[in-house]
RNA sequence: GCGGGUGUAACUCAGUUGGUAGAGUGUCAGCUUCCCAAGCUGAAUGUCGAGGGUUCGAAUCCCUUCACCCGCUCCA
């Protein structure tokens, strides 16, 4: 079965990330935290390689002086750090406040979840029909009179009929009998039914009493508090995405950085969701770092910055070894879109947790129109661009009733710029590049028998460790000889290893498993005319090269 | 959240009807070794996922719990 060689494959990397220290459990010893990973000696060099790969080509790389060829014209981009715990205003306007502070109540028969403020009922006093007691339920006496509370998902003026009918099957009542139902109360939903009258609620789709869990918050955002009193007043959010922190500083970096539209701002970060169900080893994690960058642009040239920022990404993905095949660009169906939005794309790969055919997201490239900018300056809009109001007919979520256009002096026009979202996950990306990494060779030993070769095929600037330097025996001159290479690299800030260790074959090896693309050997030759052995990683090939030459062919390499 | 599976050394795994743990790989040290998991000698390493119970005695039986994997469900 492929599906079995794609989970043997991903069970063998997930291996290999801890027995060589790339990625942790967090708190392992103690039994690990869901949702949360650590990552190791290794595995921290591997992800700053990532962040800074990302950093060099989306900030460092760009300047309105020197265009991209293929972009609508040149532009800067500015980083930012901004914090994880933001006013909680902000969290109200972006919309994520709304979008997940629901609680839920499980049922444990019928297999539902609904939420706690959908769900309507009424009292009623009567004997339940019913005979055996249903799986989950608190086993009630057959026939005996009690007060119950009948519930229905069923909305609006629909909801009385419901409960009826549901309550005439229950208690055994014909339905032309119906004023045979002693009703005690008026509708009303659950949350207003205290917890230890739950024996007594009788859940949408149960047959009987008592199956309905005790309501759960479903939050997206996780809560702190940032008093040290727990008060509703200094209750805080982190942060589930860092690209608020960039919104809400728009002004504050015109103001301050001499950037014209277009331009960009990006940030790396943490973020923090509550996933209900973390899977996959780092793939879905609570805790989670992203590479995000708002591109700020003329309304009426969105559509063309966003063509150029979803091609661009894909090819961030495949100049860094992603090939062409496990990477996929989908565009969301235009039914998926906001009607503002031009477009949204995600980028994804094929991980072997998946099964063969599937994806996994990446990254997202988002046309967010004027949505961000807007929210935050005149309250929170609703999908019609419109304020969205409430009850009392102000704002439901008011912005900062700050200013946030720009004024082009160029066309001496004021308009609020259109954004371009390209939002990558760190740790997905990371992960991607450790799957399309993992290779297996076989080779016969010297016996003869076939050995496997791991390899992690990474680009060499993601590499965790450039280049690894060995003497090829144990004397001779040859280790004082290989400790002045590795010196040498050593000062010149990049990346390596000294091993004496074992036989050579088996350094080669150990520096194949972790992705180090050369090795370099000092040998008897070297003593007599100055030369190194050079070994590819992926070929196998060697080459001598003259030792006071290595540390720049080196550089060359990993800046080519 | 539900159902199924798993959890023993750093990794992969063995461990009989209950009698307080083994292998291979890896790691470390010494010798050897002039290029792709070489050889010899030696060494270290386990709260048997955690907590509780039964028992004279638990890796093994029971309960609870945590984590991971698979399938549903849910979801940015």
């Amino acid at each position: 079965m492929a599906s079995q060689e794609r989970t043997a494959r991903m069970e063998k990397i997930v291996a290999l990330c801890k027995r060589r220290g790339f990625i942790f459990q967090s708190s392992e010893i103690y039994g690990g935290q869901n949702g949360f990973w650590d990552y190791g000696p290794l595995g921290v060099e591997l992800k700053r390689n990532v962040r800074q790969a990302w950093w060099q080509d989306m900030v460092v790389a760009n300047d309105p002086m020197l265009p991209d060829p293929v972009a609508p014209c040149g532009f800067n981009i500015v980083g930012i750090e901004t914090s994880i715990i933001m006013h909680p205003q902000v969290w109200k306007v972006s919309g994520h406040y709304d979008l997940f502070a629901d609680k839920m109540v499980d049922c444990r028969e019928a297999k539902g979840r609904y939420r706690l403020d959908h769900m309507k009922g009424r009292w009623i006093t009567g004997a339940l029909a019913q005979k055996a007691a249903p799986e989950g339920s608190v086993p009630t006496p057959p026939n005996e009179v009690g007060d119950w509370y009948v519930t229905t998902m069923a909305d609006g003026p629909e909801a009385g009929d419901a409960l009826v009918k549901r309550a005439c099957k229950l208690f055994g009542v014909k339905s032309n009998e119906t004023h045979k139902l002693a009703w005690k109360s008026e509708l009303s939903t659950l949350a207003s039914v205290p917890l230890d009258k739950y024996d007594h609620v009788i859940g949408p789709d149960a047959t009987g009493p008592g199956t309905l869990t005790e309501p759960r918050d479903f939050n997206l955002m996780m809560e702190t508090n940032t008093g040290a009193l727990q008060t509703a007043e200094n209750k805080a959010f982190l942060r589930p995405e860092t690209a608020q922190g960039m919104f809400v500083n728009f002004k504050n970096v015109c103001d301050s950085s001499r950037v014209r539209v277009p331009f960009g701002i990006a940030q790396i970060g943490k973020s923090f969701r509550n996933e209900i169900t973390p899977r996959n080893f780092t793939f879905r994690s609570r805790e989670f770092e992203q590479m995000e960058m708002e591109f700020f642009c003329a309304p009426a040239e969105s559509p063309k910055w966003y063509s150029y920022w979803r091609d661009r990404r894909m090819k961030w993905y495949a100049a860094l070894g992603i090939k062409s095949e496990n990477l996929l660009l989908r565009e969301h169906d235009k039914s998926e879109l906001a009607h503002y939005s031009v477009g949204t794309a995600d980028i994804e790969y094929a991980f072997p947790f998946l099964d063969e055919g599937e994806y996994g997201e990446l990254e997202g490239v988002a046309h967010r129109g004027d949505f961000d900018l807007r929210s935050h300056s005149e309250g929170k809009l609703d999908k019609a661009l419109n304020v969205e109001l409430g009850p009392d007919g102000q704002p439901k979520y008011r912005g900062s009733g700050k200013d946030l256009s720009y004024f082009d002096d160029q066309t001496r026009e004021r308009y609020v710029p259109h954004v371009i979202e390209p939002a990558a996950g760190c740790d997905r990306t990371t992960l991607a590049f450790l799957c399309e990494a993992y290779y297996e060779d076989e080779a016969p030993d010297d016996k003869g028998v076939m050995q496997t070769r791991v390899v992690l095929k990474l680009h060499p600037r993601l590499a965790p460790v450039k280049v690894a330097i060995f003497p090829l025996i144990k004397k001779d001159g040859q280790p004082e000889k290989a400790l002045e290479i590795y010196k040498a690299f050593k000062d010149a800030g990049i990346n390596a290893q000294y091993d004496a260790q074992a036989a050579i074959g088996k350094r080669y090896r150990r520096m194949d498993e972790i992705g180090t693309p050369w090795c370099i050997t000092v040998d008897g030759q070297t003593m007599t005319d100055g030369t190194v052995t050079l070994r590819d990683r992926d070929t196998l090939e060697q080459i001598r090269i003259p030792a006071s030459e290595v540390v720049d062919l080196i550089a060359k390499r990993l800046r080519a």
